[in-house]
DNA sequence: TCCATACTTGATCAATTGGTCAGGTTCCCG
DNA sequence: CGGGAACCTGACCAATTGATCAAGTATGGA
């Protein structure tokens, strides 16, 4: 009758959920070579042969894995639009793809490690897709260096920039937290770093920043 | 892939150069769990034996290479020194660490392989020479603020950036080659995002650039 | 010349790998 | 009920793994 909703336990939640978050963790921490069927199996609390009942392949599992993962990144960037305020898109841009190293970190070590190897899956996308939403994204800063906005940068630099920035706070986790002298990182060590790439950025760009 | 230089006496160079050198390709690859002494060995043009002989297991062998390059980010770091000009110093070690994406980018890919798997050998390593090291840097970039040649940033932020920007063209190669639609990256684009970090870091952070 | 030391290597091993398969169980719909 | 489809799983397999070891070869000093 009355279906207690609250926190789903583990066991309840659809199969095929747990196996994909399994994946995510253990090849983020190892590498697509290095993760073995078995882990994952035994971290998703399942037996062997249910992962290859739903995925068929170890490979078939990553590349799910990978591509689950790609559409997040390019949500971020979505934001930068023309009509929009040069600082405040910007600002939700960074904040937004820092939000992903912060909630996601696997998701994103996974597609780090997959670039390690040369990014042989990503191929078709990385010159599709990507490339497409990249151009897009640099059609609009141009326009707002037309409008005076902002200096007259090198677009993709600055989107490069923004990437490589908060991808640092998922991939290199382990140098970042013995700086701060902390054994986990807190929300407000997130914001401060957003706060300073955009600050970074924002002056970079010679964009007026909006009054507080 | 690439197919080796027939014509080099590889013979002549020293064994365990030979070795560490297909260890860092190997390894930066496939990551450490999944390079295989054999792939290393095939690379190395020597009988896996050999390999063990020189450096007994698998993980000593990884450990060296690790180790090997340690010391070769700090490079970069060390030409941060107080009296020098800020935008001088600043520009430099960008550079500096740009070189190293491209002429050793194995080694930053090993490097940002153990970060992934949360950096388990370099625990020490972080938490005393790193965080040293950077802590003097830290200490520059205040003196400089100080002295009101730099705006009132955050100096750890500054140097993370710095740190991800550059680290990023090699890790990251293969999105970039596609943005630029090549095959391979050429000096000139290295140098085009040299120049556009520098200008992105000397203006975010109210640094005069010299006059060109 | 002799021999100890350093170096090289093919054969081999126990352990682990991704994957298969047959035989379950559960569930739904008529 | 019945029976087919979806789901689940333990036992098993060929291939590969890191590592060992004995049997070499090369070298250089006395």
């Amino acid at each position: 009758m009355n279906t207690p909703m609250i926190t789903v336990p583990q066991t309840q939640r659809p199969v095929r959920e747990r196996i994909l978050e399994a994946a995510e963790a253990v090849f983020a921490e190892s590498g697509y070579e290095g993760a073995t069927v078995t882990d994952i199996a035994a971290r998703a609390g399942l037996p062997k042969s249910n992962l290859h009942y739903y995925f068929g392949t170890k490979e078939a599992l990553y590349e799910a894995v990978l591509f689950n993962t790609l559409s997040m990144w390019d949500d971020a960037f979505q934001v930068l639009r023309a009509e929009r305020d040069p600082a405040e898109a910007l600002a939700e841009c960074i904040r937004l793809k820092m939000d992903l190293s912060r909630k996601r970190p696997n998701a994103n070590k996974v597609m780090t490690g997959e670039m390690l190897q040369g990014a042989p899956r990503l191929n078709t996308f990385l010159n599709t897709t990507l490339r497409d939403q990249v151009a897009q994204s640099m059609a609009v800063l141009n326009h707002w260096i037309e409008l005076g906005k902002m200096d007259a940068v090198s677009p993709m630099h600055v989107l490069l920039s923004i990437w490589a920035m908060t991808q640092q706070y998922a991939d290199y986790n382990p140098p970042i937290k013995a700086l701060l002298e902390k054994e986990e990182l807190e929300e407000r060590d997130y914001d401060a770093a957003t706060d300073a790439i955009v600050q970074l950025v924002l002056r970079g760009c010679g964009v007026p920043q909006a009054t507080a």
